[in-house]
Order: C-alpha cells, then sequence, then structure tokens
DNA sequence: ACCTGAACACCGTTCAAGT
DNA sequence: ACCTGAACACCGTTCAAGT
C-alpha cells in the first residue's frame, strides 16, 4: 500500500545525467556510483578493520560504509571471504614495502636486524590487519591464487636476503628457503604472542626482545665449547 | 569441502552420555538434563570445531549438539567468547601434556628437540583447536584469567626447560624468559605458517624444516670465524 | 553492466515464564 | 536453580527487477 504512494523517484531523470565517457570517474566528485566500487570497497574494509576492530569487518557494514546496497559487492567479490582477502593483500604488499625500506637504509649483514624490527614493528602499528593476513579464515589459499602470490613474496623476500648474506660469507652454507621459512617463523610467532600479550610477562620491552631473539637466531643458544 | 551449509540430520540425540554416577544428581529418575552441562558443551564444541570447523562453533549450534536449547548455554558462559575461551583451555592442557610427555622420553638437551617435534606435531594434529587457541577472539585475555592462567603455562614450562639447560652448562646464560619467548616464537610461528600453507614450498617434509629450525636455534646461522 | 529491494536461513543475546 | 520459547537486531547470500 505504501509503496507506491511513499515512494518518490530520486532525480534520476535524464537531462542530469553528465555525458561521463568511458573512461573512470575523474573530475566528479561523487556523482552517482563509483567508476570504481571495487577499491572504494577495499578501502571501506580496511577503514573499518582499523577503526573498529575485526568484527566490523562485514559485508554488509562495509557496503553501508561505501554508501551501496547490502547486494552491490557482490558484483566485485564471490563473497566475504575474497573481500578480506583482498584486504589481506593489500596489507602484505604494505608489509614488503616496510621490508625493503629497511634493508635499503642498512644493507648488508646489518640489515637483517633492520628488517627483524621493520617486520615487527608492522604487526605492532597494524594489528588488525596482520590478523586478518595471517588468520585462519584466509588459512587455505588454495582458491586465492592472488593473495597465495602476494603472501609468497613475503618468503621470498626474506630468501633472497639470506642467499645475500650466504655470499657475503656471513651466513651458513645451506637451503636459504629452509633458512628463511625459521627465520620468518620466528618473526612471525613473536609478533602474534606479543600481540596476544602471551610474552607480557617477560619484558616491557618489545626492542628488547626482538633484540634478544635476533641475536639469537644469528648466534643460537648453545654454550660455544670452552 | 569448502565453507558450506551441509545441514545434516545429525543423529546424535540418542541415549548420549551414560549418566556419570560420580556427579551429585544421582537419585535422577529423570534422565533430563546433565548434571554437568558446562562439561557437556565444552565436549560438543571442542566435537564440532574438529569436524565441522571454525565455522560450526557456534553457541546454537554447540547447544543443539548437546542437546539443549540455545539459551540454556547462558547458565554457564557469559557468552559465545567464554565458551571458546574454555574450549582453548583444554587446548592449551593438551598441549602441555604433550610437552611434558616429550620432556620426560627424552630428557637432557635431546629433550629440547623432542619438545619442539611435540609442539608442532600438536599443532598439526589438532589444527583448528590450535587456531581457536590463538585466534584474535582470544587475542585478549585480560578478561579470561582462567584462560590467561593456563596459556602462561607453556611459556613457564619452556622457561623451565631453558634454566636446566642453563644449569647443565648446554645453553647460554642470560635471561631464561626472554629466551624462552624466542623459542616459544619459533615454534608457534611454524606451526601458523605451516598450517597456512606459507612455507609449503620450502619443504615437503615438516620433519626436515622442524630439524633445521631447531639447529638454527640451537647453534643459530652466523658462519663461525674460520 | 551495475545496482537495488526483498527475501531466506542463519546467528548472538535477552527476558519473561515454566518446572 | 536451571532451562525453555519467543523475540530483537544483526549477518551472508540469492534473485528478480530496475536503470
Amino acid at each position: 500500500m505504501l509503496t507506491s504512494l511513499t515512494y518518490l523517484p530520486m532525480l534520476t531523470l535524464s537531462t542530469h545525467i553528465p555525458s561521463m565517457p568511458k573512461s573512470p570517474a575523474r573530475s566528479t566528485s561523487k556523482p552517482y556510483h563509483h567508476g570504481d566500487l571495487r577499491d572504494a570497497l577495499v578501502r571501506s574494509a580496511t577503514e573499518l578493520l582499523r577503526s573498529e576492530g575485526p568484527d566490523a569487518l562485514t559485508l554488509r557494514g562495509v557496503a553501508r560504509a561505501a554508501g551501496v546496497s547490502q547486494a552491490a559487492p557482490y558484483r566485485h567479490f564471490a563473497d566475504r571471504r575474497a573481500l578480506v582477502a583482498a584486504v589481506a593483500e593489500e596489507g602484505f604488499r604494505r608489509l614488503r614495502s616496510a621490508m625493503l625500506e629497511a634493508v635499503q637504509s642498512a644493507p648488508g649483514p646489518l640489515g637483517f636486524k633492520a628488517v627483524a624490527v621493520a617486520y615487527v614493528r608492522f604487526g605492532h602499528q597494524n594489528p588488525a590487519e596482520y590478523r586478518i593476513m595471517f588468520g585462519p579464515e584466509l588459512g587455505n589459499q588454495d582458491d586465492l591464487p592472488a593473495l597465495q602470490t602476494t603472501s609468497r613474496g613475503v618468503l621470498e623476500f626474506v630468501a633472497e636476503g639470506v642467499r645475500g648474506l650466504q655470499a657475503a660469507g656471513v651466513v651458513v652454507e645451506g637451503d636459504a628457503g629452509m633458512i628463511a621459512a625459521a627465520l620468518w617463523s620466528m618473526l612471525h610467532g613473536l609478533v602474534m604472542l606479543s600481540l596476544d600479550g602471551q610474552v607480557a610477562g617477560v619484558t616491557t620491552s618489545l626492542d628488547e626482545l626482538v633484540e634478544t631473539t635476533t641475536k639469537l637466531m644469528m648466534f643460537g643458544m648453545a654454550r660455544r665449547a670452552v
């Protein structure tokens, strides 16, 4: 009953439609809906995740934040998980950038510690994103090839660093991939456990923990033969 | 086997759970509801988690599996998170047992590797539980003192082992808590990354990875001075 | 081609009420 | 004291329909 009377159509007359060419919206501040809703959704999702926490990362909430209907995201993402994966991908890219910047500012053997510090710092500065990147929802990435490629980039980055140190004679010979996996495990575990507050009693200074950890990784915990 | 509904009839309502004579309700002529619904809920939750995955760990689903109404769990758990915490607690207890068994079967310096193997094996044999134990829902445990105590037990256990090795002159001196945190980080990261398939390309054998990792932890990756 | 509105089946949580 | 039934406000997802 109410339907036909109370619902007035908005000003969608043809005369109002700007002569938008095919190229993506650029000058339009916000005429109608985005030329790139996909990107807008990923951005909204990331913002929501940071400001409201992981529980706020709902498809409906993100759609709301982006100003579209709840069904609209399905034009761009197969399901909620695909949207989450897109957020994680962006995170992996930023993590890689942070590590890259670290080695560039401190090349050679010193780079190892610089990367470790940058890695742990990234996790602590982006806790919600970090958790999503390694969370259970994306545990099996077999059906998310784009994410898989991006996340594999981290291991590849570390392995490359290991090879460099091996070539410089600083690090023992051996499978660089395995050594890199061990290093990454260490860093990842450190971020996770500290985010969880599991190692809170150990020290007040995270930097100190990273320091101890990287030293241990470098020289081991076995006592040298006297 | 993706995340789908897969609604199965689930004929679990047969005369389940033989009434334990130990519980207070003994003269119960009615086979009505458990003298210990709390325990039954935790058990149902764990079973659901293992068989159907993390998405099945819903309060309503658990209540259904236990044969009570959807509101009944609220007599025993403040909210869904409290139930999840109870499941995680049980997991931490079993993890500790597995580690304890490992040191007992291989005491001394060899115990280090035995514990590492037992730890990683636990994670891989109980992936869903392991993820819950360290998942984002329980990230901040400040309001879950029981869980906090149980999970802290793991770090304490490792630290105790480190102290033993230090006393035996096998491990370098230094803050045992920090060294333990580094060791735990390594093991935790290894479990997580391998469960996520992030280090799948490195080796086909997880045992080999654990082997390399523990050696690295023991002797470091720095090349000895020639 | 892209988006909306409405619907369906689920969920966490609350609360009066039953026994 | 412990549990049920019904309700509320959310979800993810689908689908016919609009422009």
